[in-house]
DNA sequence: GTCTATATTGTGATAGAC
DNA sequence: GTCTATCACAATATAGAC
């Protein structure tokens, strides 16, 4: 029933098509069930195609799973906020970082690709290690520059860029994470904002001291 | 083969022991390959019994594995460090409970267990509720309890014991947790216990203060 | 490349003898 | 309670026609 143009680059966007499509029911089904809970049926059904259809346009299961992962962490990394370096109202920087990263752990499909990837993780080492470095890695990475910025520009003292990185993301995630790994309900958003204004506040104060290691 | 004592009593410590003996293997088994892709037959060889033993103690896959998660909530709970509220060197007990949990969540089965509970909470959320509850719940809980000792003895003011006490937590776990969802290598000790120290040291800083609300 | 139909394997759970 | 043998079903992946 479906219409194909017969020559060449036709096809090529028609096969494309069909991948895209594929992916995206690969999408809607494997982040509602995960890796080991979702068939390749449901994947074809959700499509639109056969199941032979599907395993022309990617070689087994793992393959299609491999595909979504990687397509994900790129829509993730595309959603980090990156604070501007000039902007003189560094703190309120600080706070638009923050505040966007409690959002892609709460609003965006940051924990149902978590989800996902957690069971699997030591099947397949390779896809933990590339959701790390293009998740939280990144997050950790960008941070540090920016935090780094604020050393050159004297508003900050810090000894460690990586370990002060770390505390800020951890401190102003506190348990988001875990909450949407656990898919259980978050609390009351003044909860949340009442902790990103003291976990930045405590961040500050700590990395504007002469000599934080004075204690 | 098995000698089997016909009286009462004995036959129930026999069946004990059988029951015992399959949830030993049902924590093997689940622990190194999660529920879905753990079977029943593999669980039945590793107990060293048949299948129908395995499912005349238990009522099914999903028991078995809700009686685990049970058993390993109670051991993680029996392994947290409770600090001495009567102990002078105040300091000295928020680093040991620092240092326990960063133990937890890097030597003991804790990350193993979050690796199996997060691809089913959707599935049974009463279980990643108990697992929140008698888990990171109950660090919370208890890290709560004893920093408001703090505060009652006037070394600390904390406006919220919830919010501090997160703060404490996730300071001092880093990306432990993330890591070992990941089965990612962990980084060197030095890195962890320089993120520790230097986390208390922010953490006492910030709510040694008389007025934290002040910036 | 795309479909229908199927090969093959492994799963959770059970029947029936003892 | 415990075993052996088996059912009923769903899964991944493929064969063969078009």
């Amino acid at each position: 029933m479906t219409v194909v143009v017969s020559y060449g680059s036709n096809r090529v966007r028609h096969l494309r098509r069909k991948g895209q499509q594929i992916l995206e029911a690969a999408r809607t089904v494997f982040l509602e069930a995960g890796f080991d809970t979702s068939s390749m049926d449901a994947i074809a059904r959700q499509a639109g195609v056969s199941k032979a259809t599907l395993y022309a346009h990617f070689e087994n299961k793992e393959d299609l799973f491999e595909a979504l992962i990687r397509f994900e962490c790129q829509t993730i990394g595309a959603n980090f906020y990156r604070p501007d370096p000039l902007a003189e109202a560094w703190a309120d920087e600080l706070e638009k970082l923050a505040t966007n990263l409690r959002k892609l752990f709460s609003e965006n499909d940051v924990p149902a690709v978590y989800r996902i990837i957690v069971p699997v993780a030591s099947r397949f080492p390779r896809l933990a290690q590339i959701f790390f470095e293009e998740g939280p890695g990144a997050a950790i990475r960008d941070t540090m520059a920016y935090l780094e910025t604020l050393c050159e520009a004297g508003h900050l003292q810090i000894p460690d860029l990586e370990i002060a990185a770390e505390q800020f993301i951890f401190l102003v995630s506190g348990d988001l994470e875990l909450r949407g790994a656990l898919s259980l309900p978050r609390r009351p958003a003044e909860k949340g904002r009442e902790l990103t204004r003291s976990s930045i506040a405590m961040f500050i104060q700590y990395y504007s001291k002469p000599a934080p290691s004075a204690l």
